[in-house]
DNA sequence: ATTTATCTACGAAAATTTTCGTAATAAAAT
DNA sequence: ATTTTATTACGAAAATTTTCGTAGATAAAT
């Protein structure tokens, strides 16, 4: 790999890295999660979406879609007239950094102690827990 | 149990209900933490504790302390001039408040995605993992 | 051709959260 | 006794987030 090339590549990673610690507003989240869902999407059909849980007029919606845009949380593209969206930002890598702060917040950094109460708390299939226990022996004979 | 008792219990519940569903925001969480560690604190005190860690200002501190009072978040006593305030909300129902909330709008409600990126991601020590699956075991028997 | 509907841009109001300055009071120090 | 220090109360500024109204442009409907 050429010198330039690896310079390049550490500036990419760095914007990266970045754009993953904007943290989105709570609003902002809810407009990525359709958007995770939906892959892309107009305005209208985000502000349907939201419409369908609560209450929100439509200018609402795109001032917060253009804010996002200038945040690059979201990307979009001229159709004709008007814009299509698309998140900018990945699922996994927003939710990986969000889990971290809120394990940082909330239980004082202890993943642990998170999950134990998201077991015990929460309904989780046997199905579920399996799936868990997998993963667990997994990591187990990674280590 | 008489029948006024029973109707003061449930009015109770209604209470710490409500209370429990009270969210704190991100600067009253910290201060909560500060007071679930120390038990019992003043304003003083918790704004030494923040002071670790960030600038901040005592009549900030004292502001929000009064007004997490009133929202019943904390409770205090008077001792001679001065107040010490202690939480009025419970650590552990705080937490499980926080995360339904943060697993609903960040996990689009599972619990299981949750932990495994949880697991996935964070380093968990072996020890940790045994516990977990330990605790996975036992819920399987309970079912 | 005109009207109606739909979309973007944008400023600014409204709501929420955080920060801080000032005044009043009382204790402690000099 | 006077000054200094520490505390509470409180209003309001500052910062952030959310909501909405209006204007301008273009497509669709009449």
């Amino acid at each position: 790999m050429s010198a330039s090339a690896d310079k390049q590549l550490l500036i990419n990673l760095k914007i990266m890295e970045k754009q993953t610690n904007i943290k989105p507003t709570e609003s902002e989240l809810e407009i990525l999660q359709i958007l995770w869902a939906l892959g892309k999407a107009t305005v209208r059909q985000v502000n349907d979406e939201l419409s369908k849980t609560r209450e929100v007029g439509y200018t609402t919606t795109l001032k917060l879609m253009q804010i996002m845009f200038e945040k690059k949380l979201v990307s979009r593209t001229d159709e004709g007239r008007y814009h299509v969206y698309e998140a900018a930002v990945g699922e996994e890598p927003t939710q990986h950094m969000l889990l971290d702060k809120f394990i940082d917040s909330t239980f004082r950094g202890s993943a642990t102690r998170m999950v134990m109460q998201a077991l015990g708390n929460q309904q989780v299939s046997k199905e579920e827990l399996e799936e868990i226990k997998k993963l667990i022996n997994s990591i187990e004979k990674g280590q």
